[in-house]
DNA sequence: GATGAATGAGCGTTCATTCAT
DNA sequence: AATGAATGAACGCTCATTCAT
């Protein structure tokens, strides 16, 4: 309710927005929620986006541009002589550990229908490119090296991060067994994703 | 607007839900829109509904229901002796298929927030019961032939399980990379799932 | 603000858009305002119609089927060997007048832009079709005794109606000169289209 | 959205204005769109007009001065002997012009509410002085000459000019019977108005 | 077993306008 | 001479739900 301080107002739109987003999922964030959260005019949100698609839209933006970010930074971060397969393991945790920790971004990138965010699926040719194009080049690393089993990189990485996704999105919609340890099942997943993916010895 | 006959008022009312689901998603989804395609009023189907919540869980149980007898048809339907591992990949194949095929159920039933299916996934303890019994018990007669690595079954059946519900999600909400084939980034899924299951020779 | 006693809804509704109509022109009519007026919510006006258009449209027939029958009731009034001509010239009067008392109703009715009321000029060929055959009937009964000069019916039935039509519209709009006294203004467009139609003697 | 270039603020936002008005309708012209139109923002309107409303009423002074200018231009391109006639005529004709060709002129200078133009009926004594004084001044020489029947200047001024108002705002509206010929039911407007103003032979 | 009548909350959006700069 | 930032009021409309009948 009470105003955000010296933040400029898109910022802080854009943050009560998340806060709404991962509290009650993408359809109940109001313009009309987002003013109250921050104590404006729902009104003055639309100074700063045309309308609430816009708004989404630069969620979903700032979304990629954050995965991609982390995503790269976990390379670098790898030891030089790293072996690619390693890479490619570090990748996809990577992966899950941004969806898991950024459920209100996740949700927006990856779990809405299209028709809410209008043209998303159209417009962008699979997932958050970038991030894609990774995962291709990583694999291809590996394939060069011998590591993997001889296939279309395309192909792999949209396998993969359709696995990837599904064990994201059950964790985020609490639909995991919770009889079961969410971690060792992350860990599982990743087991046979990788050995389904590497040469067999 | 007309009437639906001699068809239970219930029946009538969870069939246009149905309908209106697969058209235009779970949200758009009203009681006056219900009413209006069996041509009631909206006031009618409190009579047989408690509420909307209610009349969501039971098209979910509906669609559970479904599920479990197309998967143990399917088992059914495969020759007495098929090895374990056939039968592992057939109930795999049936539940991706039932997905594409019913995406008005599977959505309801895999992909909605739990605040908009009130207490489900706590009610519940994680996926489908009957179904993931049957995966389970799948699995667990594979590993007793010697045919898959030594794990958890239960651990087994929620990592298949998400990684398959990866795919569908994906399909379901046009998220796969258009340029690649559906059908063919399903037979990558499940190879190199089965891979990471089976023994290594 | 208080509730209007017995009278259906509808009816309430129908009277307060008037009332407003009168007051503030059309597009000064809201379901808040008509809801506010009759004491009740904006929301239960759509139970009784579909939407804003479909209100409006129910006034602008109730307009014409009021004004018809009062064309009509003037016709009958008027003793049976009435001459054409004076036939002519009482439904003249009738038609001011009722545009001058109805103001709202006539408003909607002819000083409307098509866009605002949906289609109502592309259903309808040309004004109130009803009372524009009353005109012309009325008119060629004339040229059948010989009175009038002789000319299409149809035509001139829309000269007089345009003719007349800007008298009362000038007068609603006040835009009729101050100093001036408007029924003598009346008397004398009257006068001029009469003696504009006659046959010379 | 591309600034205009050399041309004042003022002349700008009255030209988008126009363009606006007769678009869209006088009610659809707000001054985010003027400002959108000018690339300027709706802010900088307010600083060369107080509100909306002196926006509006600028306009319908610039139309009268635009219409005043017409008619005069028209009586002055006459050859000098015209008889007084054949210059009412003349003015008539090029009132009627005006209007069918100035929509967005003549809307806001004859077909608005007085409180959507505050004032406007009760400041200023009729309609567009000038022009009117023009065809007082007209009659008056018919009159001197023995042409016309003996009656008020003002009061047939007024007749007139709103027996044409009906014809043009008709035919805005799009309110003429479609299957007539709009041109035809003009000359016959014109005809009747002459007959009925001249005298007998 | 179903309807008629109504509600209150909420939605995205647009508007003219203001005020400090 | 113009903008940036914001407001409060209003708009048409849809929603799940209730209650008396």
């Amino acid at each position: 309710m009470a105003k955000g301080g010296k933040e400029s107002l898109r910022l802080q739109i854009l943050k009560a927005a998340r806060k709404l987003l991962v509290k009650d999922g993408v359809q109940n964030v109001s313009m009309r929620k987002i003013a109250a959260v921050i104590g404006y005019t729902a009104t003055s949100i639309y100074y700063h986006f045309k309308n609430k698609d816009e708004l989404i839209h630069a969620l979903i933006d700032e979304g990629h541009e954050i995965m991609v970010t982390q995503l790269n930074q976990i390379q670098e971060d790898l030891p030089a002589d790293t072996d690619p397969v390693k890479r490619i393991e570090a990748n996809m945790r990577g992966f899950v550990k941004f969806g898991l920790e950024n459920p209100e971004y996740y949700e927006i990138m990856y779990m809405m229908h299209s028709q809410e965010v209008a043209d998303l699926a159209d417009e962008r040719p699979g997932i958050a490119p970038k991030s894609v194009d990774l995962g291709i080049e990583l694999y291809k690393k590996a394939y060069e090296a011998g590591l993997v089993r001889e296939r279309d990189a395309e192909m792999t990485s949209a396998s993969v991060a359709a696995m990837l996704h599904g064990y994201i999105s059950m964790a985020l919609l609490h639909r995991l067994d919770s009889r079961l340890d969410a971690d060792k099942v992350l860990d599982d997943v990743i087991d046979c994703i990788m050995r389904g993916i590497l040469l067999p010895n």
